[in-house]
DNA sequence: AAACATAATGTAATGGATTACATCATGATT
DNA sequence: AATCATGATGTAATCCATTACATTATGTTT
């Protein structure tokens, strides 16, 4: 590849003046800018960025940290994350963490070495001291989960009040025996939606019973099938299960139809997140749609404004119930 | 960040013992060694990337282009090339092109301003020239989709035969009138699985009539579904139909469930891609696996060696029919 | 016409890391 | 003891682009 120099020789000028063309080309004469141009263009010229951003001490690269690809909440999330990062000029590395500390750690590592300029966090995997420490040097933003900290941002939505939405939309049609398809801990949107679930339940004057709750190791098809295996085993049947992701409401229904269980008059069935496929299910899912694609952009907005320096506040964004065939 | 100056001073020593310390510490004496340890320790040094990639003009990361993450058929390829891009010790630049030149040309870019090393295409958008064109420069495989071109290396599967197989087995189930759901002829994998399809009817002595064929403009659900919609609106009904993409098929399987039409009794469904969803539908689908974990490995795999500047061979992988309820 | 303002361009330092080459000290060889 | 080989470290050039500052040429003002 072609260096400024090269280009500087060919057009008969020094780099400074070439350099010019590219960054402030009003600052140069028209014949010379013609003449540097055209130059550029022979040689097939572009600018290292390697060079540009170490000069510049700058980066355009966004980190973009999530558990997995595969699960496809993430995808319009990405969708809105990329398409505003590309408008302010910046690239995305996208980065799946398999919730494993030593990856993530991999990952934010491109951050000290400058790699990259900011990150977008939806993995809750790394201990929230780390993360905390890296927001004290470096730009970072939560989508979807997060921990309250000082130098943290977020954008999400309000998971208990959903959860507790949903539940409570539940109880109106008359369940009592609600089951709830959790995934562990460690999320925290699996604690807010376990709070939300509880008091709606609460409010509405019926006992929560231990087994009711299934707490899946991951959110897959699979494993929501296998929770619903699970609470069918019960002694007092449920009448309607809540998943905290579509993922695993669709593993629960898929166990339903095999098992002959009519949805949703013999059993209800919630999930969250709204994903396209719970448009394809028959029948087709309740949901909780969060606002994916806006929850993306705003987190580069956010992220941005950091990187320049400024100071974000956290954003909260409305949900909403989609209420389908299953209940 | 602290920089490589800041250790040396720290340690008392050059820059040059740093980087040593670094790359070859076997030159380094032990005392010297531990002292310039601990000063990056002290003083939580990572190096740049930046500078380091300049001077040695090379770059850690590979550029991964696909149409969109939203079909689930590339995840488990990116899964593959992740991993093993991280192995080789290589970051990847995720970059959804959404089929658009634009798009796709602004991320070819950054091979040429040096920020990626090769790059990974799944995308047909380009067009062969310009890709070729790349592919002379820069370090370039093809995975899935491909054009044959010297300078360009792909790992695919044999989309014809894996075609002329479904069409095949669902002739063998006694189908003459069997309808193909494509997608634009953009796509080699389109075009090739028409062949296929096509040879299998032949072989078969099945007269193909044009209005079997419905193009839908991009592999979604929703297209698919409206694909079904109008091929049930022939006059001669069918009796099966072979979606090129499972996305497709899932939506066609809906549109039939939705009009009541029984599958497979009344019609018959087959897809493509074998992902996740195929399993949870109802009925489960019958489709075509395609090794797209491996192929992500072994596209990581050509790139490497082609970044080494060795030559490659180009694969072509075994598909699988995996055979379910709706057949 | 002298003095000065302005525009256009060039020179050279800079960013962070690597490495060829130079230098120096130490121990081995004869 | 003089010479040399070896190991450890430092000096400075290099990768590519940007930009403060210096220089030169041109036009304006009085």
């Amino acid at each position: 590849m072609a260096t400024i120099q090269d280009v500087a020789k060919h057009a008969g000028v020094s780099v400074a003046t070439v350099s010019r063309v590219l960054n402030t080309p009003s600052a140069v004469a028209e014949f010379t800018r013609e003449k540097v141009e055209q130059a550029m263009q022979e040689l097939d010229y572009s600018p290292s960025l390697l060079g540009r951003n170490l000069r510049n001490s700058e980066s355009r690269m966004l980190l973009v940290l999530l558990p997995k690809v595969s699960n496809p909440f993430y995808l319009r999330i990405v969708e809105g994350i990329e398409e505003t990062a590309l408008d302010y000029g910046y690239n995305i590395l996208l980065c799946q963490t398999h919730t494993k500390l030593e990856r993530e750690k991999i990952y934010f590592n491109l951050l000290k070495n400058q790699l990259a300029a900011g990150a977008i966090t939806m993995d809750p995997t790394i201990s929230q001291e780390i993360l905390s420490d890296m927001a004290r040097q470096f730009p970072i933003v939560q989508c979807s989960e997060y921990d309250r900290d000082q130098n943290l941002s977020y954008v999400t939505i309000d998971s208990e009040l959903a959860a507790y939405h949903v539940t409570k939309f539940l109880l109106k049609q008359g369940h009592r025996r609600i089951g709830l398809i959790n995934v562990g801990k460690q999320f925290l949107y699996a604690r807010d939606r376990e709070k939300g679930y509880l008091r709606a339940l609460k409010e509405f004057g019926v006992e929560f019973e231990e087994d009711w709750c299934y707490y899946a190791d991951d959110v897959s098809f699979e494993l929501g099938q296998l929770a619903m295996r699970s609470l069918l085993n019960k002694k007092k049947a449920l009448t309607a299960v809540f998943a905290v992701s579509d993922l695993l409401a669709i593993g629960a229904l898929k166990e339903l139809n095999m098992q002959g269980i009519c949805v949703p008059n013999d059993m209800a069935v919630a999930g969250f997140d709204k994903i396209d496929f719970t448009n394809m299910t028959h029948p087709t899912l309740t949901t909780v749609a969060q606002p994916t694609y806006k929850m993306g952009c705003i987190s580069v907005d956010m992220l941005v404004k950091k990187i320049q320096g400024n100071k974000v506040e956290d954003v909260i964004l409305e949900h909403e119930l989609i209420i389908r065939e299953s209940t």
